[in-house]
DNA sequence: TCGCTTGTCTAGCGGTGCTAGGATCGAATC
DNA sequence: GATTCGATCCTAGCACCGCTAGACAAGCGA
């Protein structure tokens, strides 16, 4: 038993390799440059071992976009946390979102921007994107107002955010003014 | 003379070919089914007479965008000149925008999720696009309230718009809420 | 030590964007 | 009207892509 033990333990952590080295790979130059043949490289292996694990580039795309997801949840959460008081923690998660999208754009991609394959708004939605969407509603549900669903009011205020991540990191709009964009978001799709 | 002459203008419709039928060709299929093999033989020529028009598949994607760009700005001037007061004007536009986004998926890639080559925000952008982002201000800025900025107003309003859009094509937003979620936009957004 | 399962690699398939070089066709010249 | 010559287009092929079949070796249980 210990042998087999042994090897599962190994094969995840050749596993957490793959989407660990896509990760990097995608950062460090972009998703184009993350072949398989590059990617095997990378870690040492040949390609044919990337689909002993994966089924498709695809899955392995969407991995990274899990790994994005959960560290995203926590980056949100840990500034909300700090912040006192609902305006402070929604602006405070605005700068944070931002901030993650701008400082881990390959991830960002892999989240929204790719197909990982991934099911959104679903059942059957993993897990990871689920609980960064609650992270979202934890601090703008409560300043929705009165008599907007939170849940919309959410939906509503991330696409706003989504929006000038992917125009912002695309140069559709110039990144100097950031700041003053999301106060302005804050200020008026917030009831304070 | 005239003989260059008709050469050009057969160029020229030839070129237009082109871009309408990648554009048809996307929308009917996708994107990657717009391949170079597939598009020449569509238009009934080899590869390479693409290459005599385009330097490159992305800028093939980049006219594409530009006409639509030039359609959107249209679609947007009609919508908000047959409103009255800013109110509705500012909400025709809305709809307007995410109507053109979801009837035309493959223009709004090439527009906004695809590499077109094209530069935006810069001196060098091109005219469709300018005039496309100049629609929107004309009916946003009113609305964009004492002391706001009214070109920062519009880029927010645009990245909520484009966030909106993409995240509902790509199954991140349910559907079916679209018309709330451009109410409470609308509402809270613009100073009315 | 043997046999066998399990795991890995080499090689290759059909596809991609893009291009070099030869063939062809039509316009201008004698 | 024949001939030259330049523009135009196509065939063939490059290097690369995602993905897989089948050969092969290593390590396990008996």
């Amino acid at each position: 038993m210990s042998v087999q033990e042994r090897k599962e333990r190994e094969r995840a952590e050749r596993e957490r390799l793959i989407v660990a080295t896509a990760r990097e790979l995608a950062e460090q130059q972009d998703w184009d440059a993350v072949t398989t043949r590059r990617l095997a490289e990378r870690i040492e292996y040949s390609q044919p071992v990337l689909y002993s694990h994966f089924r498709s580039k695809r899955e392995i795309i969407g991995a990274v976009a899990l790994d994005g997801a959960a560290e995203m949840a926590a980056a949100l959460r840990a500034a909300t946390s700090a912040a006192d008081g609902p305006r402070a923690r929604v602006t405070a998660l605005a700068r944070t979102y931002l901030d993650f999208a701008a400082r881990n754009p390959a991830v960002y991609d892999a989240m929204f921007q790719l197909d990982g394959g991934l099911a959104f708004a679903k059942a059957d939605t993993p897990e990871p994107l689920k609980d960064a969407f609650a992270a979202l509603l934890e601090s703008l549900g409560e300043v929705a107002g009165d008599g907007v669903h939170p849940g919309l009011f959410t939906e509503v205020f991330w696409a706003a955010l989504h929006g000038l991540a992917t125009l912002t990191r695309a140069g559709r709009l110039p990144p100097e003014d950031t700041e003053p964009r999301v106060e302005l978001l804050v200020d008026r799709l917030a009831m304070l």
